[in-house]
DNA sequence: GCCGTTTTCGGCCCGACTGTTTTCAGTCG
């Protein structure tokens, strides 16, 4: 995806401009540029074709000449350029904490750093503390920087975020000092994946709630226990950080640590236009406090709706909320079925009916049972006279189930050729059919998908991407292809709410949206527990713009019945 | 390098924190 390729040159370019001690407002630029084309929902080449590439905020004339001139040659001068003399993993080093552009230009230039093995010497035979501006604290600092960069804490998973938090959370609130508490941070946002979880309190005597904090029973290391702030790392090695703040400032404080960063720019920006002044304590005109004990006070001041904190992304969401045109997102109440969930019969823990059961407590109309086909052998995937025989069994317990439908469905594998593990006659049989790849992950995919979306038969592409987040790329495919087919066919495409899934993603669901693309929502659940990770899907059809109409599972049974390919 | 309901030039978010200095540079969020 040139997309992700330009967004990755333009990064490139202010870590060099940076190392360069260029102005740092071309460094933003650069960063801007490549933030708004990685998050872009349309493909850059279908952009420049209708001539567009300016409308983009954060392009401009000079950067918009750099991407056509890579989109046509290739190549892009100032790329080659500005990293010509710098050795490939120099630049790689700005992520080691406490070690910034000038300290590494320095080291660079005058003691010919070019590796963090370098580094390491010129720290242990005292040449780094020597430099100007440094000294032995700032090395240690840079040593333990190193450190932490090497474990390469992976960021969290959403759902082990989720948990810790809660369990944090739930603690804090046994203390009788603690008033009001939040998580804050890209957790409170839904991202994918976390950093540090934030935590934001209000109550009487600080010092002492923080003491509390830092006596949390799973504590592994206290990093800061301060009047103000406490820092915690517990098991996994996750770290909770908790900020007491006033209740006069709560509202501006949780919208401040809640971000993003670029969401926030953006809205103190529009406080600054209208003669305020916009920070973590409040909105201030002058020295006087307008606003800033409740987030939507923050929010209504500046002329705006509050923006849920799922949107929060600057990707759209302030113009969008000034024009009163923010979207009704899906809320967990819009959902009526899972559709996508496999049982004893293939690779699940749960039979079918103890699935409806836990289905029908969480308030579902209907679920889809989509074990594999039999191609997926280490699935235990389902021959004819299985799939047979759990049809059978589905139609007896709908018979005994009350105002709740099992849907027939199955996860039927895309072979090598794009051809699929059932024939037609079977697959007309089922109520609602996933496909999805299983083999083959660099074989072809974008053409096996297309072909498996010319069936008739094929309701919904299951996880298009494959990827396993922090542990497999995914397919080597062209997804702009995919959901231009899948709008073509009118085929669905899946949300897959398991939390190291969650694809497609909220940028992804985004595109489609705009596209007309119906998305399907599954957990894809191999027991009723897993049921549970609906939020995580609907986290993520919220970031990306989602609203019910947009999404197949908040029909009814018989809409969605209705609304399936085979019957347009 | 981008951008304009004050501006086509002159701004660009801004405060906290730390460590190095003796008034400020660098890093971070």
């Amino acid at each position: 995806m040139k997309n992700k390729e330009l967004a990755h040159m333009f990064n490139r370019i202010a870590d060099a401009l940076e190392f360069h001690g260029e102005n740092v407002f071309r460094v933003i630029a650069y960063r801007k540029a490549a933030r708004v084309l990685d998050e872009l929902s349309e493909d850059v080449v279908v952009l420049h074709k209708k001539n567009e590439l300016e409308s983009l905020p954060g392009i401009g004339r000079a950067i918009k000449e750099k991407i056509i001139e890579y989109l046509t040659t290739g190549k892009m001068k100032k790329y080659e350029e500005v990293t010509r003399e710098l050795p490939g993993d120099l630049l790689d080093m700005l992520d080691i904490q406490n070690l910034g552009p000038k300290t590494l230009a320095l080291a660079h230039k005058t003691l010919g750093v070019v590796s963090i093995e370098d580094l390491k010497k010129v720290i242990n035979d005292g040449r780094l503390a020597k430099l100007p501006q440094m000294g032995e604290k700032k090395v240690e600092n840079i040593k333990k920087g190193i450190e932490l960069y090497e474990r390469s804490r992976e960021r969290l998973s959403i759902a082990l975020a989720e948990k810790t938090a809660n369990d944090v959370i739930k603690y804090l609130k046994q203390d009788k000092r603690v008033k009001a508490v939040s998580p804050a941070g890209s957790l409170r946002r839904w991202q994918e994946t976390i950093g540090d979880i934030d935590i934001l309190v209000t109550g009487s005597k600080g010092q002492d709630i923080i003491k509390y904090f830092t006596r949390y029973p799973g504590t592994d290391r206290v990093l800061a226990a301060g009047a103000t702030k406490g820092s915690i790392i517990v098991a996994n090695d996750v770290q909770v950080d908790v900020r007491i703040v006033p209740a006069a400032s709560f509202g501006a404080a949780l919208q401040y640590f809640t971000g993003s960063r670029a969401h926030n720019i953006h809205l103190r920006n529009i406080a600054k236009a209208k003669g305020m002044k916009l920070s973590e304590y409040g909105v201030f005109r002058g020295t006087r406090q307008v606003a800033g004990k409740t987030e939507q006070g923050v929010y209504k001041i500046l002329s705006l709706p509050l923006i849920p904190p799922e949107l929060r992304e600057d990707r759209g969401e302030i113009d969008a909320a000034r024009m009163n045109r923010l979207p009704r997102i899906v809320e967990p109440g819009d959902i009526k079925g899972d559709l996508q969930m496999h049982s004893t019969y293939s690779d699940g823990a749960d039979e079918i009916e103890d699935l409806a059961r836990a289905a029908r407590k969480l308030r579902y109309h209907y679920i889809l049972i989509t074990d594999h086909s039999r191609s997926a052998r280490y699935a235990h995937g389902l021959d004819l006279k299985r799939l047979k025989k759990q049809w059978r069994e589905i139609e007896t317990i709908n018979k005994r189930l009350k105002r709740f439908r099992i849907l027939k469905g199955i996860e039927v594998d895309i072979l090598g050729d794009g051809s699929l593990d059932f024939p037609d006659r079977i697959l007309n049989q089922c109520d609602i059919v996933l496909a999805s790849i299983h083999q083959g992950f660099k074989n072809r995919v974008t053409e096996r998908m297309c072909t498996a979306m010319d069936n008739p038969y094929v309701d919904i592409i299951a996880h298009p991407t494959g990827r396993l987040i922090s542990q497999r790329e995914g397919y080597v495919v062209d997804l702009w292809k995919v959901m231009a087919k899948a709008a073509e066919t009118g085929t669905w495409l899946e949300l897959n709410a398991f939390p190291d899934r969650l694809d497609l993603n909220d940028v992804n669901c985004k595109a489609a949206k705009d596209m007309g693309i119906k998305i399907s929502i599954g957990t894809d659940a191999h027991s009723t527990e897993g049921l549970s990770w609906m939020k995580f899907g609907i986290a993520t059809a919220r970031r990306g713009w989602l609203e019910p109409q947009n999404i197949v599972n908040t029909y009814s049974v018989e809409k969605l019945l209705k609304l399936r390919k085979r019957r347009q």
